[in-house]
DNA sequence: TACCCAAGTGAACACCGTTTACCAAGGGCG
DNA sequence: CGCCCTTGGTAAACGGTGTTCACTTGGGTA
């Protein structure tokens, strides 16, 4: 019964949390703000979280469940055999929650990370590893020839090879993914984060009138250069 | 007499708040540590700057201006008629700066904008506009025919490639930007930012060892796309 | 000289994160 | 049953923040 008072309470937290996140933007999001709206004083909080950053680094775990969630939804509709589509979706899908999740976008992927923190195990890092991983196994494809990732970058490649095989499960061997295809996901995940996160941040260099073509052909171009569809 | 004194406080308020955004991140530029840092009190402030947020806008103009000086200086050792290896120069320059200068970067380019702020008018963009601008019109190139850019985004390409015209002084007529140049650069100022972007806030979706062979790939590949030696 | 105005001060207000001491209720157990 | 001890909450306090307001003060000018 307890338990079950404490887990309700930290439920309301973080959903207090996020709309204030949403609201006001993540320097919105303060402890005495979050008591006050779910009727207790600011020292409570302390018996949930260590401090407000380790609460907010906890809100961010749920938006990220939240960005998979909705992505997982998306890919359901989409046949699991089409290449092609499959990507088309995750990456609309992408663009489309950071345009209706603005701050929380912003709250994920623009905090600069402690350099403490080790790299790699950014939370939607591991979001997108996932994704793009399951299709890759998935469905068949093109597998772009080795050497076209260019030799010095073959380490660094290869590691992200591992990182993409570790996310997808990793019970079973899949040796499916190679270099090329590693290099492909890379590349992808560069423009489409470039793309999107200008849009979001409003930061392109002149002011868009709609935003929706550009990203369009620049996912078609990509697509083309990859071999899909 | 008096003038000079007051730009001269002015010049060590905006000196002192760059500094603590270098040495505590921009949560540590603050009113009163400022104030403390240049024997003042913080009240006072209010008779340069109408608010912190004003003072940080400064800051960011002061962080754009100096690296437009860091641009220009780079620029400067390239021959004028090198357009490819002017394009090399700037871009290797901004990735220089951005890992030199990660607070810094952080503050002008991840800051969402208040959705006040009018669109395409934020001061990074007019630097990125006036050096291309610059090395589009300074030295000769393949011109990409117009038809390379789709039909939808038209509109908002010419737009651009009026915003890149009017970035270079504009005295006179100079029409020597078309439709598919600026569409280049626009491509090339996606991936450019999304690399150095996901660089400086360690976003990589694995753990980089070695960030310049993927930068440099990243530009050569995109030089070859565009034509560039 | 008398005035005025700009720069700076001190105190105050309402917030903030965080710590500390305290309190009340509830379950385990002798 | 009664004790005790954990758990979740409170109130007060400390130092910090942006911001406002009334006030001084000193140099330039009429």
């Amino acid at each position: 019964m307890t338990d079950r008072n404490r887990a309700e309470t930290d439920r309301r937290i973080r959903t207090v949390a996020r709309t204030l996140l949403v609201e006001h933007g993540a320097q919105g999001v303060t402890l005495r703000a979050i008591a006050r709206r779910i009727g207790i004083t600011a020292p409570a909080l302390y018996r949930y979280y260590a401090s407000l950053s380790d609460l907010i680094q906890h809100v961010v775990g749920d938006v990220c469940a939240d960005l998979a969630d909705d992505l997982g939804g998306v890919l359901a509709e989409v046949p699991a055999d089409d290449t092609a589509a499959r990507v088309f979706a995750v990456c609309r899908g992408f663009r489309t929650w950071a345009i209706a999740h603005p701050r929380e976008f912003a709250l994920v992927f623009a905090t600069p990370a402690d350099p403490g923190a080790s790299s790699g195990n950014d939370p939607f890092g591991r979001i997108f590893v996932t994704f793009t991983g399951g299709i890759l196994a998935s469905s068949p494809r093109p597998e772009p020839p080795e050497d076209d990732v260019p030799e010095r970058l073959r380490a660094d490649i290869a590691l992200f090879r591992d990182t993409l095989v570790a996310g997808l499960g990793g019970d079973r061997p899949e040796p499916g993914i190679g270099l090329g295809t590693a290099y492909t996901v890379l590349r992808f995940w560069v423009r489409l984060y470039g793309q999107v996160a200008l849009e979001v941040f409003d930061r392109f260099p002149f002011p868009v009138t709609d935003a929706t073509p550009l990203f369009e052909s620049m996912l078609a171009e990509l697509a083309a250069e990859v071999g899909l569809s």
